[in-house]
DNA sequence: ATATCGATTATCT
DNA sequence: GATAATCGATATG
């Protein structure tokens, strides 16, 4: 469960002396082959290769010709598995979240999980309440409840469905500024 | 309030 | 050639 996990973390970036930080509010779960709705589905692909790959990189792909969405990969080598980054900060949906930290292609499979050009990292914050609803934008297995996000967020994007579950407050995992949960997993 | 549409390109069939 | 993990604008109830 990464991606409740990640919920409250802030994402960094830095670019020339400039360095931005946004609160992640709301996250989307991708799994492998088993989800029809993930990129992975299809299997490995020049694409998809991130996915594969190792865990805490960068997953960055144009969507309707136009948009950037940013995602973390979440599982060991050679399995499929990421996080979509819908909201943070003030950012509202993955593509304005992208423009707003300048999140391109370039940023492709890098290491989230060390501090650098865009990485995460873990202040302290602690979420209040967590809800899980069915994942948003997508025509593939859709009813999965795969999105979760900080409710009373105003940042949250549009389209909220009806809460499916709410999650206690997730245990402090690990101090330190960088964030390295990434490959602690289990879903 | 929800519904439909256009923009625009990497990727896969 | 069809499709897509979006957004903003416009139309309609």
């Amino acid at each position: 469960m990464v991606a409740p996990g990640l919920l409250g973390k802030l994402l960094v970036r830095r670019q020339g002396g400039r360095e931005q930080r946004a609160r992640i509010v709301e996250t989307e779960a991708y799994l492998g082959e088993d989800d029809a709705a993930a990129h992975a589905a299809a299997g490995r692909t020049a694409r998809t290769a991130v996915l594969f790959g190792p865990p805490g990189r960068a997953y960055v792909y144009r969507i309707y010709g136009l948009h950037w969405c940013l995602n973390v990969s979440t599982l060991p080598e050679g399995q499929a598995g990421g996080v979509l980054f819908r909201a943070a900060g003030e950012l509202s949906g993955p593509g304005r979240l992208t423009r707003g930290l300048a999140v391109g292609g370039a940023l492709n499979g890098c290491d989230l999980t060390r501090p650098g050009a865009l990485f995460l990292a873990d202040d302290g914050y602690r979420p209040a309440s967590i809800a899980v609803t069915a994942r948003v934008g997508i025509r593939k297995a859709a009813d999965l409840p795969y999105r979760y996000y900080l409710e009373g967020e105003a940042a949250v994007s549009r389209p909220r469905g009806p809460v499916l579950q709410r999650l206690s407050p997730i245990a402090p995992e690990r101090r330190g500024r960088v964030y390295s949960g990434i490959p602690c997993h289990g879903h």
